[in-house]
DNA sequence: CAGGGTTACGATATTCGTAATTATA
DNA sequence: TATAATTACGAATATCGTAACCCTG
């Protein structure tokens, strides 16, 4: 009979690399954890762990299976995740994974008002790249992530409500020898460095383009940072150009501090999401961070238009 | 804690309808039953079943998770499975699912190899409807399905092995009208009734057409009937005309014994496919077979080019 | 009163921690 | 000799089945 507790035990011992080290993890003492252990690998007739004075190392058969572990411990997890959904258990608490490039949009407009809302409640916001969060939302760690959409279209199990398509802009300095063609094209652009705030996604138009030209995949931008300050005082000092989401600037470039390129081609965008696991449910805190968000730029949406 | 027992517990009541009738089901006694069933509610603090009198009733949350609770199990199955594969320890049975329209071409040609190599595999044979066959694929009923892939196209984690494509024919008898006609289409076939194996899949064109022209959607064919003799003798004795893999009346049609007609379309096939679960590895025998439908249907295509 | 669920209780089985044991770097 | 896995053993815990009990159609 598989147990729960094995598929624990094999995971933390997987993820400690010895049996030592995984009892803070399993809060159990070595003696019970080797047993445990081998309990589980009689009963599946297969050895889990070479052992060595040094540690214990998996077979490679226990790398085929631990994935599965896992995801049944989720699934557990998940089961319990909703019961405790269904008492409003987790009111009070809230942890969010955001991308990158919308981080500060999010955060400097949506924040103050929701903790003004709810002040009592615990929240996270956890900062990453779309690999990052993704594997902290299937270790559920997340309730759920707030990001562009590209990059998360090919992630199982995951259900994404679309929030606004956020445009995004092409920022140089005023002084920038692009500014003094007519109509500016990619390929003028090409001599110079590209900063932005996170990696661009597959579907991104302009990585397509670099795909072509440099018949290489593309790791751009040249200067990553999610700090737009500091991207903007790069801007300022150097030719670079940033990409970023036309409201990050906005003030700068109605004051002439900075210039916004049109380029001659579609536009760019963020589809800005809420990216969540399919099989959780939304606890009653997330629904109203979430509807909160969908107001906010629903409202944003319609003052524009 | 939540353990793997009461999930257990839990699907065989909820299967049952009672906690008395699921002692069957879960080897245990009422009482046991019954105190699994209240330390699961305990732990996840929700009740999953209102007593009553003549049974139990799952309450609404029940159903909201009793599908995780059976893939967390299906997912030990799963791990369990992995193990007893790789212990080889499955090598002596094959349970396989296999759709009705292609059921005698399978099994006619590749049973009889199968079984000449590897005589003391015990081998079942089952066929279903695309419903039917993926239910108990899910139940882990079968090693894998043979059918044609396009009523599984909408399955999830399913991994699909296309052997080959097997062009469907329409015959009718040699007085049948139609024949009359110098070239036929759809609507002349119209005003006669349609016999088959199977029901015709949603990718099908004549399907489609059907759904245009009836403005509903088709309960196609009238007749339906895995027999292909028994087809036979009705296109025999009647203006029907029959849709079925080309193969299967090679011969009466060279004897001229039956009329196959040659529409102005382009031509309906059968994906012949192998469908397995994605998370589960085939075990040796199911390679076995596996690799003989390829080689066979390979082969067959390359004597036919 | 029959058919279901629940509770009581003693027996069994499992799992735990401490501590002694073994084996290598 | 220090570190890590294994084994031994008694204690604690959980689970089981039998049987008595409760309740309603």
């Amino acid at each position: 009979m598989l147990t729960v507790k094995q598929l624990q035990h094999v995971v933390a011992i997987k993820k400690a690399g010895s049996i030592q080290a995984a009892t803070e993890l399993a809060c159990i003492s070595q003696s019970a954890l080797t047993r445990s252990l081998m309990s589980l690998e009689d009963n599946l007739g297969v050895v889990l762990f070479e052992r060595h004075k040094t540690g214990v190392i998996p077979t490679p058969f226990c790398n085929t299976i631990i994935e599965q572990c896992q995801q049944v411990l989720h699934g557990l997890d998940d089961i319990k995740h909703n019961a405790d959904i269904y008492r409003k258990l987790e009111e009070g608490e809230l942890k969010i994974g955001i991308g990158r490039a919308i981080s500060g949009l999010v955060c400097q407009n949506i924040l103050p008002i929701f903790v003004a809302a709810y002040p009592k409640v615990k929240l996270s916001i956890i900062e990453g790249t779309p690999e990052e969060l993704t594997l902290r939302l299937q270790q559920r760690e997340f309730d759920f992530i707030i990001a562009g959409f590209g990059s998360y279209a090919n992630i199982e199990q995951i259900k994404v409500s679309r929030l606004k398509s956020i445009p995004l802009s092409i920022i140089v300095n005023n002084d920038h020898p692009v500014n003094k063609l007519e109509t500016v094209t990619w390929q003028d652009l090409l001599p110079y460095s590209l900063i932005g705030a996170t990696k661009l996604s597959l579907s991104n138009p302009l990585y397509q383009l670099f795909e072509k030209l440099t018949k290489a995949s593309p790791s751009l931008p040249s200067v990553m940072c999610s700090d737009y300050q500091a991207l903007k005082n790069i801007v300022l000092t150097s030719n670079a150009w940033l990409i970023a989401p036309a409201p990050i600037f906005e003030r700068e470039i109605v004051d002439k501090e900075l210039t916004e390129i049109n380029l001659s081609v579609k536009e760019m965008a963020i589809d800005l999401s809420v990216i969540e696991l399919s099989k959780r449910q939304r606890s009653p805190m997330a629904e109203k961070f979430i509807s909160l968000c969908e107001e906010y730029f629903c409202r944003e949406s319609e003052t524009r238009n």
